[in-house]
RNA sequence: GCGGGCGUGGCGGAACUGGUAGACGCGCGGGAUUUAGGUUCCCGUGACGAAAGUCGUGGGGGUUCAAGUCCCUCCGCCCGCACCA
């Protein structure tokens, strides 16, 4: 009965044209039936599909397919992140408009994506630099700028001098561009921003709903958002006159330890300190070393703290004779509270060592717990504490600070609040709560030529003037040049100069593009209605919204999602969507690595230039052209650098998209890393040709399966009813994996069913010339078509050729999850294992209702147990329902 | 430094709220089919042991009839943030 071998190269093109022509995957907005929207995040066209994308891809797809099957109305779209660097940079390279390298890059990477057979709704296709989408985000951006969300400021911003734009402080990573790697410089522009900030205890509180988040992502985004609650405190300039302006305002979230407060020291950036630098030669000198001092990781790590002292004293809040030096010092920024702190060496490390260097007196004012009623203790303490060299920041209670002794920690901050918000500093209150994060707003402005034009124009009478609804979309010119650094649209000859909409003056457009961030923070919306002539219809978004499970890189834990998490909100106050979290399930999925490869002269070889082969036991690479040996290096995340890529185009071509589909699956938990190898995706293929023998040998014996829809017999004999508990209890703990996202488990789970679809294909096949056991036959169908159908989300092309195989005329894509027979997951006898002391010793197979006591006896009774008792009586019998029998002695 | 995650055979990994550790796959060994290789099918595969059995989830300790799972402690690896007052 030797069956063809599968084809998948003939088969999926045959399978996808048959969806694509019944439309199957297209959804419809007024479908009756209950929502669900699955969303992978969208690729950059960079031109080709990587093995990234095949993996995050997939898991969204059988998620897809299984909703479908489970009767829910999916939405599963797919677009384009399409505008950025890459194109100008393409475009200055090789001289092509990087319009048309990106729908280029487009057009080759749908036609890749459409080979892997995903049930993707295309008509809703689109790309962020279609006209059509951008028009739509500067009319987002206009209702931002007029509900206040939108703004425009002077600020110090990260320019990367090689990319020549401005970056986000997320864009920076180690004081380097997130893209060129360049050092980042500090300019003064002016600039737009979003307001995020209104958000910030909005976006840290709702958090706590999204509880179908990682907690990973959850507490990255928690981190950034940075709340840090504490005071205000204005420390009066000594031997001054009164007034507002002599005062020093800290921010502070240990008012508690203010009677420990040995100095001060403010930001080289603070006002004052350069105030003083005018006249301070000493001081100015010190401001330019601290901003020479780069600001990368190893800078701040082995930066020594240093400071200036500017000869001013303040006064103690609370002690009006005691006064503090007031110091310039190279660890306090100016971003972050009020730009000045007040110092406790003695709580707080940086403090600590301030005070070490500039010998400035270290007090404790916080005693821990253990120690602080105790005298003896206290003074072994404080002796111990002054002979270290640590700061103590642990909890404890106040001492040596007059009315907080003997308050804790917390009591200390609320007694300090009380009494410096009713104490009065030149007519205002010495200090006051507050509430302090570490985001920022979120510059968007970037001189570049493609991405999304910000819709305003500059009047020299009226200012910034939005560009007029009627007026829009301001489009970008195709006529541009690359030939010289700086932003196209500005050294474009005619584009920026426009007459203001309102007076008619000369004026001049805003040059400056969207930060990309922007595009890829709606898009999800847009795909409820992408053919609006709004950016979206509120009432089809808020029925799709938010997506159900949206998938893609742990990258994006911060940036994307906050962002997205941000314009969901902007979104509603402008009144395009009313629903506050854009997505309620998120799944960060691991990366594909692969070995590296590395020739004796050091350069890397790519996997599919070399052989590997078993050398008595060990992995040897040799070069398949010269015979040469390769090193084989670490498993690293596929890089080009590396050359350690697999192209997905390549692996299709050889073995289909389903096995590269099941291989993705199989092995790795999904949110961990997947190492490709080719051993693993030949165990894919193999099991992808051992299903579609199985069921040819099926087929061919096709009066003893019965036919197509057939009934099922009423009796079945022991080993079809075997058969059809190990089915259906396949079908029940698949679905449960698929559901939980742990696709790895499902596999092995569909694995197992195959293993005993292939021993009763055995057995039947036996009964050739015997009598034959049509109730074996019949479960054997069942089994097959639900195998079929349980990994039809998993390998659709295959699912559709076995069905079709058996006799089926209906697409599986099209069909309803089938139905667990519940009464088969129920065992009427149960194996319970029989341990005597914790250890195991034997199995009962019994009834399973079978009573506590009759289990007792028939344990004891097992010659294993009474062997393994000796003859002792047992101690006591315990008999965990269904689970376990322990005989402790 | 702060925060989080992880540690199970040769490898990837299973193991529900404490209840048969190693499902499933890869690799490896043996056998059958085949002119041969490959394919396919069957059997075996945690370690030690002839066997009975003993040991075994990073190390050590604890709770429990029972611990990969809970508690304490130590070690190692990975990731994120980081002069945030």
């Amino acid at each position: 009965m030797a069956a063809d071998r599968y084809q998948p190269r003939e088969a999926e093109p045959r399978w996808q044209a048959a969806w694509a022509e019944k439309q199957i995957f297209e959804t419809r907005n007024d479908d009756p039936r209950p929502k669900y929207y699955v969303l992978e995040m969208f690729p950059y066209p960079s031109g080709r599909i990587h093995m990234g994308h095949v993996r995050n891809y997939t898991m969204g797809d059988v998620v897809a397919r299984y909703m479908r099957a489970k009767g829910y109305n999916v939405l599963h779209p797919m677009g384009w992140d399409a505008f950025g660097l890459p194109a100008e940079n393409a475009a200055m390279q090789n001289r092509i408009q990087p319009r048309t390298w990106t729908y280029d890059n487009i057009a080759a990477m749908r036609a890749q994506l459409k080979t892997m057979g995903l049930s993707i709704d295309w008509s809703r296709e689109f790309a962020t630099c279609d006209l059509d989408y951008y028009w739509r985000q500067q009319k987002l951006f206009l209702d931002m700028l007029k509900a206040g969300l939108a703004y425009r400021k002077s600020s110090k911003v990260n320019w990367d001098p090689v990319d020549q734009t401005v970056l986000a402080n997320e864009q920076v990573i180690d004081g380097r561009g997130w893209r060129s790697g360049a050092v980042v410089e500090q300019r003064e522009l002016t600039q737009w921003f979003f307001r995020i900030t209104a958000y910030s205890e909005e976006l840290l509180a709702a958090l706590d709903t999204l509880d179908r988040w990682p907690e990973k992502v959850r507490l990255m985004q928690r981190n950034w958002i940075g709340k840090s609650e504490g005071m205000r405190v204005r420390f009066a300039i000594a031997d001054e006159p009164p007034g507002v302006d002599q005062a020093i305002e800290v921010f502070t979230t240990r008012p508690d330890t203010l009677f420990g407060a040995s100095f001060l020291a403010i930001s080289p950036d603070h006002p004052l300190a350069g105030g003083l630098a005018a006249d301070n030669r000493g001081l100015a000198d010190f401001i330019a070393e601290c901003h020479r001092t780069g600001t990368s990781a190893e800078a701040i790590e082995t930066a020594e703290k240093k400071g200036f002292d500017t000869g001013l004293r303040v006064v103690h809040p609370f002690r009006k004779d005691v006064a503090l030096p007031v110091y310039v010092a190279n660890f306090v920024l100016m971003e972050y509270g009020t730009g000045a702190i007040f110092g406790c060496p003695a709580h707080d490390q940086r403090d600590y060592e301030f005070a070490r260097k500039y010998d400035l007196p270290i007090i404790p004012v916080v005693a821990p717990l253990d120690v602080f009623d105790k005298d003896e203790e206290l003074v072994a303490w404080l002796e111990q504490f002054a002979a270290g060299n640590e700061a103590y920041v642990d909890d404890g209670r106040i001492i040596n600070s007059e009315f907080l002794d003997g308050l804790t920690v917390a009591e200390a901050k609320e007694a300090v609040a009380q009494r410096l918000e009713a104490a009065s500093l030149c007519g205002a209150p010495q200090g006051r709560r507050q509430v302090n994060y570490r985001l920022r707003d979120w510059g968007i402005s970037r001189q570049r030529y493609w991405g999304c034009p910000i819709p305003v124009i500059h009047c020299p009478t009226h200012g910034v003037v939005p560009v007029p609804d009627r007026d829009l979309p301001v489009k970008l010119p195709d006529d541009v040049s690359f030939d010289r650094p700086g932003n196209p649209l500005d050294h474009h000859p005619t584009w920026k100069h426009v007459a203001c909409p309102i007076c008619g003056a000369a004026s001049l457009r805003e040059t400056d593009t969207m930060d990309t961030f922007v595009d890829s923070s709606w898009y999800f919306a847009r795909f409820t209605a992408p053919d609006a002539a709004t950016p979206t219809v509120k009432e089809v978004a808020d029925r799709w919204l938010p997506v159900d499970q949206y998938i893609g890189g742990i990258e994006h834990a911060i940036l994307h999602l906050l962002y997205s998490r941000f314009f969901a909100r902007a979104m509603s106050v402008t009144g395009h969507l009313s629903v506050a979290e854009p997505f309620s399930g998120l799944f960060t999925q691991g990366m594909v690595v692969h070995e590296t490869y590395r020739r004796a002269d050091g350069s890397w070889a790519s996997p599919a230039e070399v052989t590997i082969a078993d050398d008595g036991g060990k992995r040897v690479a040799t070069e398949k052209a010269t015979g040469d040996p390769v090193e084989i290096g670490a498993i690293e995340k596929m890089s080009k650098s590396k050359r350690n890529t697999v192209d997905p185009t390549d692996i299709i071509d050889t073995y289909g998209a389903d096995t590269a589909r099941w291989f993705m699956l199989s092995d790795s938990p999904p949110e961990r890393d997947v190492i490709w190898t080719e051993e693993g995706v030949a165990g894919a293929h193999r099991f992808v040709q051992r299903v579609w023998r199985m069921v040819a040998d099926a087929a061919e014996m096709g009066l003893k399966l019965g036919r197509a829809g057939e009934s099922l017999p009423n009796a079945f004999s022991p080993d079809a009813m075997a058969l059809r508990k190990a089915a259906h209890r396949a079908l029940a703990a698949v679905e449960d994996n698929i559901r939980a996202l742990r696709f790895n488990v499902a596999v092995a789970r569909i694995y197992e069913l195959t293993n005993a679809i292939g021993a009763a294909l055995a057995l039947l096949d036996k009964q050739r010339n015997d009598g034959l056991d049509h109730s074996l036959g019949a479960a054997l169908r069942e089994a097959l078509e639900l195998l079929i159908e349980m990994m039809a989300p998993m390998m659709p092309h295959l699912a559709e050729e076995c069905f079709a195989a058996l006799g089926h005329k209906e697409l599986v894509a099209t069909r309803p999850w089938p139905q667990i027979e519940r009464s088969l997951l129920v065992e009427d006898t149960i194996t319970l294992p029989v341990q005597v002391n914790g250890k195991k010793r034997g199995e009962l197979t019994i009834p399973a209702g079978a009573s506590e006591a009759d289990i007792q006896s028939a344990v004891l009774g097992l010659d294993t147990i009474r062997r393994a008792l000796g003859g002792k009586a047992p101690r006591k019998v315990v008999v965990v329902p269904k689970r376990i029998v322990n005989v402790v002695l």
